[in-house]
DNA sequence: GACTCGAGTCCCGCC
DNA sequence: GACTCGAGTC
């Protein structure tokens, strides 16, 4: 029997349970709990049960995925056989890949590169190519490379799509990153997609195959979705045509990897079929809430309109001004302690709100000094660490010793007698043989000018290699990566560096709790390997990790990016850092085009995360490289507020062209600097 | 070959 | 402020 506690929209779109679904979804209007809904709806249909693993619902991100799966066991109640599959569109696309990617020419231990492993790709692609030093850095690279597929613009026809020199550089460089990546069996993010996307397309076989195993598909946050995720859904979903997607033009902040609110818009040209239900009761804020941000979204362009209704009234939101980042930290932290201790509120109650992920440090000091729990979300530091890359270098190398950026890590760290220049020589050779520098290394001893201490020390590092490589196959994994650990002496190397005891015991409890994660992963896993741990970490942080925020969440204050924070929903919020240069954000200022108004739909996300309270907090003097520097309060804020005029509502004439072009890139200086599309 | 020091640069957001 | 890179020294 369907669910009696949803109003008509939700009921309807619970209960559309075949055919495609476009369900526009404003923000708190119950989205999250349609999906679920729909879930245990459709395995609980009387007349047509939908096994639970035929049903896929995808998300983009961890947390998202983690919270679907979770609530929909909830609904489910008992245990069931079978789950329904529900994971992120990058998890996904692994899964798939590891079953066909040998027809796209790479292992099919592929493995997963991050950032850092992205920058050494970057590096030596700019090395090969001979650009000039500082002409394009590796960081500029990965920009251009990832807005590329992004764009699904593969290296050869990137040429075409330059315009500047430095994008015809980058897109000579694109292509020496792409062979070094196939070489070294590695695939990057956004590989991970376009691979998939490219399989589906290619091969029809491999098409029915994926598309059969599921007769179901659920999309959340439909707007986010770029040209490879929008190819792939309707690849697996052109079948049985049950596709549901979900999703708010105004919630759109992905953009900038290459999201296109055009999917949503055309997903009725796409299905023609399809049914829309629109939500638009907002059973999670107060109308004061809803009146700020109902204000603010409106000064965006380019939007469906839309107007959210609130269901409960509360107090006025609030805007404390505090004289600089460190007493606005202390201020919300104590204001949080006192709301505890006071009012009996919990926790988990509260959520901090930043745009950028530096910003948490402040706040991190406070709410340690206040002894309130806190999770930080996202953020990835842990495994930013150096000595936790230094160690899944390690783990890399003999995993795959053709792994050449993590060889590169690893090659002389712990010192070991292996120059720079050294390492350079072999560079050279292996970018003249064409081969992984792996497979130059056995040569060593024969290259011009190299000294034979330092052909030694090459040979040492490779048959220590070759010997774990081997023992990869037979021995535990946790056993390996002691093992390794033990031989190449990491706990002295640690000390050596760090001079401080307690940074030294900081850096080695870190390099343990990735050794407990390994362990945690080989108990869990039927066929651990160490491949599969490392391909682990790189698509999702660890599991053990999720488990702790998952208990953590129960009752800890959320301190987080506002990315992160979508989909979520807190008591009070406090969203922090509110100035032009932080939100928006300096680079979406001088940015051309509507830039801004992604941050003013970051900043819409922000404030109708919160339920009952919501509180902005602004600087007045902010530390910025080194010095405290003065701020400018957000613009947002004035719109917030209806201090700013709405251009949209206003004459065209209204407009001053010609003022922002002459300011350039710098930051507005007015204070009532208006905001204009 | 390894280490120190000073100059120069600077990452937005996520999987 | 934190980090990287290159020059200079041991």
């Amino acid at each position: 029997m369907p669910p009696t506690d949803l109003n008509p929209a939700q009921y309807d779109a619970v209960t559309t349970l075949s055919g495609p679904l476009l369900v526009l979804a404003g923000a708190g209007t119950g989205k999250t709990r349609v999906v679920t809904y729909r879930i245990a709806e459709l395995i609980r249909d009387r007349s047509r049960p939908v096994r639970p693993d035929r049903i896929l619902a995808v998300t983009f991100t961890n947390k998202a995925a983690n919270e679907m799966l979770e609530r929909a066991a909830v609904l489910l109640g008992k245990r069931l056989k079978q789950k329904p599959e529900i994971s992120t569109f990058h998890s996904l696309c692994v899964r798939i890949l590891r079953r066909h990617i040998n027809q796209l020419g790479y292992p099919v231990a592929f493995s997963i590169c991050d950032r850092g492993d992205q920058e050494g790709f970057a590096r030596s692609a700019l090395r090969e190519i001979k650009a000039a030093d500082g002409l394009l850095r590796p960081g500029e690279l990965i920009s251009f490379i990832s807005r590329w597929k992004n764009a699904s613009i593969r290296p050869e026809q990137a040429a075409a799509e330059a315009e500047t020199d430095k994008e015809h550089l980058a897109s000579a460089a694109y292509r020496r990153y792409q062979n070094a990546l196939k070489t070294a069996g590695a695939l990057d993010f956004d590989d991970l997609l376009l691979c998939t996307e490219e399989l589906l397309a290619r091969d029809s076989k491999v098409r029915q195959a994926e598309a059969g195993r599921f007769d179901h598909i659920l999309v959340d946050e439909y707007q986010d979705t770029n040209g490879s995720q929008y190819r792939i859904v309707k690849g697996l979903a052109g079948g049985h045509r049950n596709l549901c997607v979900v999703g708010d033009d105004d919630q759109s902040i992905y953009g900038w990897r290459g999201a296109e609110v055009a999917h949503i818009l055309r997903f009725k040209q796409d299905w023609p079929e399809a049914k829309v239900v629109r939500l638009e009761v907002n059973y999670r804020s107060t109308r004061q809430i809803l009146d700020w941000s109902n204000r603010l979204i409106a000064f965006n362009k380019l939007r469906h309109p839309k107007v959210l209704r609130a269901t409960c009234e509360g107090e006025m939101p609030r805007i404390l001004q505090i004289e600089d980042e460190v007493q606005e930290a202390k201020a919300v932290v104590a204001e949080i302690a006192g709301r505890i201790q006071h009012l009996k509120r919990r926790p988990r109650d509260f959520a901090i709100l930043c745009r950028t992920n530096e910003q948490p440090r402040a706040f991190e000091t406070e709410l340690r000094q206040a002894k309130l729990p806190y999770v930080l979300v996202g953020g990835m530091s842990f495994y930013d660490r150096k000595e936790v890359r230094d160690v899944l270098a390690y783990l890399k190398v003999v995993a795959q010793p053709t792994d050449e950026v993590s060889l590169l890590r690893i090659i002389n760290t712990p010192p070991r007698g292996i120059s720079q220049a050294t390492v350079k020589r072999l560079l050279d050779e292996a970018i003249h043989r064409g081969k992984p520098i792996w497979e130059v290394l056995p040569a060593a001893g024969e290259l011009d000018g190299l000294p034979a201490g330092a052909a030694q020390a090459v040979g040492r590092l490779r048959q220590m290699v070759e010997r774990f490589h081997r023992q990869a196959g037979r021995q535990p994994p946790v056993e390996l990566a002691q093992a390794l650990l033990r031989e190449v002496a990491y706990k002295n190397e640690l000390t050596r560096l760090y001079p401080n005891s307690d940074d030294q015991a900081a850096r080695w409890a870190a390099v343990e709790e990735l050794v407990n994660a390994l362990a945690d992963y080989s108990r869990r896993t039927s066929e651990a390997t160490l491949a599969g741990f490392l391909q682990e970490v790189a698509i999702s942080g660890n599991e053990n990790e999720a488990d702790k925020q998952a208990k953590l969440d129960r009752d800890a204050v959320a301190l987080m990016t506002l990315h992160a924070a979508k989909g979520l929903e807190f008591r009070e919020v406090y969203m922090v850092g509110m100035e032009e240069g932080a939100l928006p954000h300096h680079r979406s200022i001088s940015a051309a085009g509507a830039a801004v108004d992604e941050e003013r739909r970051l900043c819409y996300v922000g404030v109708t995360r919160a339920q009952r309270r919501l509180t902005l907090t602004l600087a007045l003097s902010r530390m910025k490289w080194g010095k405290p520097r003065p701020t400018i309060p957000s613009r947002f804020l004035y719109e917030l507020t209806g201090k700013a005029d709405n251009p949209n509502y206003l004459s065209a004439k209204r407009g001053v062209p010609g003022r922002e072009a002459r300011t350039g890139s710098r930051e507005p200086r007015g204070k009532n600097r208006r905001a204009r599309g």
